[in-house]
RNA sequence: CGGAGUGUAGCGCAGUCUGGUAGCGCACCUGCUUCGGGAGCAGGGGGUCGGAGGUUCGAAUCCUCUCACUCCGACCA
């Protein structure tokens, strides 16, 4: 993409209504722009971002065997008078009546709806277990949202929900999505640590939340520094070996790590010494449950046993806040000028800098550059502006892409360019015919 | 939902107390000079001052109503 020709409103003073840094800088580089409280529109570069999390996180369910559907915003009122979370819900789901004069809803979530169709769809026992997902925007009315997309009220997350035929198959299903999740953190570059949680409205028997450490984080953690020292990195797996799944989980949740509201500071003095004990604030990004049977009884999603009876499904559920990653990110990678994003999730991985547009020599090197690139397949943004070095410098940092290739005529004689990395700073020299091969995969 | 604020050009702000031609910086447009970390000079464009009603010869400014947004707290993917 050529800068020249892209949409990218960079401001360069902070917005005034952006209290955290991830806000200001979202604002700033022009990835989203606010329509109403808590609710965003993604420009171009925004929207790159958005798309790269969430197809991680669709790669990654995929592969611990969820399967993917596609569930509407908008659902009709029924089903959620049949689970009673109707009115239990309260004033944060948006209740909206159709032209008939029907009652409808903002979905804020969608386990009835996800319940009502495995139930339509599988009748045995022999069909399972099942785990579908989507990836939907859902609204939740909050009283007061802030802090830009980390907690609007239209947000898009990913659902997870599975379905078991006991509590022992359910609990395996649990675990598949716990060691899930730890693979797709790490894959943004997250260290997103596990902590057992409160159930909350959603209901259930086991849940853990899992938390970016970020120094801006809205929730108080506690835990053990030996999670700094585990392996985060996508370690290879065995979906269906019960044991190695359920050995992974053992080994995070053996940890002592807590939010405020489960912390239990004799527990932790009991099982963390003191010179590992560390306090440190998170955002959450994700957060499963275990529910067991509380949405399949009153909906009714039964299947047939090998004995002929009919049982209620186990379930569970199994949420990741996609858009909230993309500010949990930043909160995560930044520094004073900007963000730096981490490789997988950047939306382009190359900023191709021309130090003077307008020069017929770095155009040509550049063009050549730019077009190699894109003919590899590499996502570069070139900015052939003609402005200032540095005002590309101070841009091309703040939008914070992992590499830069600045091009002048100063190099350019000796038939280099410069290549610096975004997050240690480090330039280098690098022949102009070997720069392609270094970016291409 | 309680408390506190703010709405003036794309962004950041002044002007409001004390009514009298709507301003500044950045950004934007034109020209010249510059050109490896956010240049200089000159010229220029852009605002029904959140909205409605009222007071007044005259309202961004005073009064009434209203809408929106932000922050602090209680609640949350």
């Amino acid at each position: 993409m050529r800068l020249s020709q892209y949409f990218l409103p960079i401001l360069r003073d902070d917005p005034k209504e952006a209290e955290i840094v991830s806000h200001k800088l979202m604002l700033r580089c022009g990835m989203i722009r606010q329509e109403a409280a808590g609710s965003y529109s993604w420009l171009p570069l925004g929207l790159r971002v958005l798309r790269k999390i969430e197809q991680i996180v669709r790669e990654e369910q995929n592969r611990a065997g969820a399967i993917e559907v596609l569930m509407p915003t908008i659902q009709p009122a029924g089903l959620w008078r049949k689970s009673g979370r109707y009115e239990a819900y309260g004033k944060e789901m948006l209740r909206i009546k159709d032209r008939h004069d029907r009652d409808m809803l903002f979905g804020p979530t969608n386990e009835e709806m996800i319940t009502d169709i495995f139930a339509q769809g599988v009748q045995s026992y022999k069909d399972l277990p099942r785990n579908l997902y989507h990836i939907q925007w859902k609204f939740r009315d909050e009283v007061r949202p802030r802090f830009g997309v980390m907690r609007g009220r239209e947000f898009l997350m990913k659902d997870a929900y599975s379905f078991d035929l006991t509590r022992e198959a359910g609990q395996h299903s649990y675990n598949k999505m716990f060691v899930s999740y730890l693979k797709t953190f790490a894959r943004m570059g997250l260290k997103a640590v596990p902590m057992r949680a409160e159930t909350g409205p959603i209901g259930g028997k086991d849940s853990h939340e899992f938390l970016i450490l970020a120094d801006t984080g809205e929730s108080e953690v506690f835990f053990d520094r030996a999670f700094h020292d585990m392996d985060w990195q996508a370690f290879e797996i065995d979906y269906d070996d019960v044991e190695a799944v359920a050995k992974v989980v053992d080994d995070f949740t053996s940890k002592y790590a807590a939010t405020s509201e489960m912390h239990d500071q004799a527990d932790y003095e009991k099982r963390v010494p003191a010179d590992r004990r560390v306090t440190g604030r998170g955002i959450e990004v994700g957060h499963i449950f275990f529910f067991g049977t509380k949405y399949s009884e009153p909906l009714g999603a039964e299947v047939q046993g090998p004995d002929g009876k009919m049982v209620p499904v186990q379930s569970g559920s199994y949420g990741i806040g996609v858009s909230r990653l993309v500010g949990g990110i930043i909160e995560a990678s930044h520094d004073e000028a900007g963000i730096i994003w981490p490789e997988p999730v950047a939306p382009f991985k190359v900023g191709l800098i021309n130090l003077k547009a307008g020069d017929a020599g770095t155009d040509a090197a550049c063009e050549r550059l730019y077009h190699a690139l894109e003919c590899k397949g590499v996502d570069v943004l070139y900015d052939d502006r003609d402005e200032r070095a540095g005002a590309k410098f101070g841009a091309m940092d703040l939008i914070g892409l992992p590499w830069q290739v600045i091009v002048g005529p100063r190099g350019l004689k000796d038939g280099i360019a410069e290549v610096k990395n975004r997050r240690t700073g480090e330039r280098e020299n690098a022949a102009l015919d070997q720069l392609v091969g270094r970016f291409a995969r």
